[in-house]
DNA sequence: TTGGATTAGTTGTTTAACTAACTATATGTC
DNA sequence: GACATATAGTTAGTTAAACAACTAATCCAA
């Protein structure tokens, strides 16, 4: 590394996702001041049955980044809370789909307004343009590490 | 919200914090083949320390954005390893002073090394430009919600 | 058709994060 | 000096993440 381009400490934010966490704890908060009791790591799983409900655990690894038991203990743990339930497919034996309940279905409007609130909050004085390439940059490092 | 800047899911990603998460994954992969047996965690503690040793709890804190209790338990664990050890201020009996124990201070080039290397791979196809975006754009993330 | 490889999901274990409630020391004000 | 307040750190309890090892169903190829 004849010029090492990025400093030592220069991208600790990139490893300890700082900037993530400050986001997913001010949308905890947001929600528990609403009287919404799931966590985040809860929603960002019904954030995407919502948009397609019936998903398979393995489509809920993929879009969610987590692996096989950390969903497996979410769906666990949402379905506690009958906010989902499992259903084995009839077409393969090895595969749970996953349905919304009614109450989960309620949780929608809501809790978008508030992560979109909150992203609002977060992104105070950054423009559309900064966005656009953030979003690029941690994609592009996502896919070159998965 | 007449025109939202920020569409629903687009910016999922800040959430969720993938890539950082997919960078923290390959460094502690990179650790455990070079026979290295700390976590991320413990490395990020490690490395505030080798910037400057016998900070206190709190400053690892604020250096580290975990709250005191995740600074108890990850010193707890650093102590277990013989990497750290605490030391009760002359000054303020409130505070404990954390100092490297020496073979901590020997893990710190190797690590070092591999966070780099790891970053390197990361931002593969990044320009120098895009990285000072992102980093300026999380860091005001992270100021607009602390 | 059978036997190996792949895929979907679960379980066990360790580490860590967050909240809340707690102890102990220090500070500052009347 | 005494009391309220703030600060540093710990403990307890719940949830989640990563890894490894596992079961069960499916696929595929000889």
């Amino acid at each position: 590394m004849s010029d090492n381009q990025f400093k030592r400490g220069e991208l600790y934010s990139f490893i300890t996702g700082a900037a993530s966490t400050a986001i997913a704890r001010r949308l905890q908060k947001n929600f528990k001041q609403h009287g919404i009791d799931i966590t985040i790591e809860q929603w960002s799983v019904l954030y995407h049955l919502w948009k397609q409900d019936g998903l398979s655990q393995q489509d809920l690894c993929n879009a969610t980044f987590r692996d096989k038991p950390s969903i497996t203990r979410l769906v666990d743990n949402l379905e506690k809370l009958r906010l989902v339930s499992r259903v084995p497919s009839k077409e393969d034996r090895r595969i749970n789909r996953i349905y919304l309940s009614e109450p989960a279905t309620r949780l929608r409007d809501l809790t978008m307004d508030l992560a979109n609130q909150t992203l609002n909050e977060a992104l105070v004085g950054v423009t559309g343009e900064e966005i656009e390439t953030c979003k690029s940059v941690l994609q592009r490092v996502y896919d070159n590490l998965k």
